[in-house]
DNA sequence: ACCTGAACACCGTTCAAGT
DNA sequence: ACCTGAACACCGTTCAAGT
């Protein structure tokens, strides 16, 4: 009987799967950022060799894309309720504040367009709360995209792993700016450094909500 | 005579300098994109070992930027005559152009943010344009933010080095949105796919300098 | 101060061989 | 079909030793 239960304690190696092989990849996402889920080290924690996960991931860049499709299904529902600006801003404040839970994810999400259910799911509902606010049809489309682009780079802009080096140097290049050669610069020094990450996200939203709203799209759109 | 001009044909080993390393890796990466941009490449190219290059550059990350910062000089001055919407359009664009023109180069842009006397330039020219627009002074400052990471990420977006793949997934998957489950997907699926990237470049930046002009800062901007 | 070779601790991906 | 070990061709960074 303590035979058979050790037996089935842990069950030492659990088939692979390419579901198995996500999950445990959002585990060392989690745990320890995207810069770490490689295929080595992934293979060490599913107990195989690197190789063996070919079998269910074309290759690294594909793996990273799979993720974000499932984390894109952890993101809250859209508010039923309230203004359709601020449902929008609310919905992609989500979608961005999941991003920034997983170091390094968002910026491999600027290249690895997913095209999963999620993905799917989050465009329908964005479409339709423009569609809400009575939005030209062109301009949702167009306008969709203007907005996770700009969801996903402001998280991709936050979750350098080490950005104090960076950002004091250009602190330090905008307050020190030369009155004569940069006099624009010198006369905005405040403004060009306040503001929290929260209130600039949330005025970015709002530009681009009327922007979008006010803006037609070319009458004639070649396809790509 | 012979051996004296056989010494001096090529010289062997000229001396290591941050200007010389700068210049050999933007060489490689004009080539080779910027993942092959290496420490060990790069040494290679300058016939030396890797190690000595940590002598002018703190990490893989620092010489990135300084790459950047070195590029940013070559983009075309802004043109001085037309409307001021038209002129920031094309400065911006010009930016663009020069990212896409080195593959792999816009994603680092965006989260190396380079602080170089370049870069000051650019905010200058682009703190000008927008103050010629009559755009009041907060959101002149943080106006230029956006179009910033505008440019920059769709320079990105675009410098997939093979965007093959994802792109047709996705085009997919909008075709064939199940017009019961994703009917906005469906209705929209014409407008999601079309558009030329520089018709959209051009509609988004109209979309943003028309945001950036109608949209007031918050009247408290505390400091980051 | 600058430069070097060697070492440490990693990568992605392929492939022949096994089951 | 799936899994494996080994190999190939790379990485960034540190450090003791030399000049």
């Amino acid at each position: 009987m303590a035979s058979e239960m050790s037996r089935r304690e842990r069950p030492a190696k659990p088939a692979l799967s390419r579901g198995g092989i996500v999950a445990a990849a959002v585990g060392i996402l989690r745990e320890e950022g995207l810069r770490k889920v490689t295929m080595r080290r992934l293979a060490q924690e599913l107990d195989t060799g690197a190789a063996s996960l070919y079998v269910y991931v074309r290759n690294t860049a594909e793996l990273h894309a799979a993720i974000l499709d499932e984390l894109l299904g952890t993101i809250a529902p859209p508010p039923s309720e309230g203004d359709w600006r601020d449902r929008l801003e609310r919905l992609l404040t989500a979608y961005t504040s999941m991003l920034l839970e997983y170091p390094g994810l968002a910026l491999s999400a600027l290249v690895a367009r997913p095209s999963g259910e999620n993905y799917l799911g989050l465009v329908e509902n964005l479409l339709a709360l423009l569609a809400e606010g009575d939005v030209p049809p062109e301009q949702r489309a167009w306008g969709i995209d203007l907005l996770l682009q700009y969801a996903t780079t402001t998280a991709a802009e936050h979750a350098d792993e080490e950005p104090q080096g960076d950002w004091d140097a250009l602190a330090r290049a905008v307050r020190d700016a030369d009155e004569t050669t940069h006099p624009r610069i010198a006369a905005h020094s405040a403004d060009l450094l306040t503001g929290q990450p929260a209130q600039r996200m949330s005025w970015g939203l709002r530009v681009l909500i009327t922007g979008i709203t006010h803006t037609a799209v070319p009458p004639e759109r070649n396809p790509t």
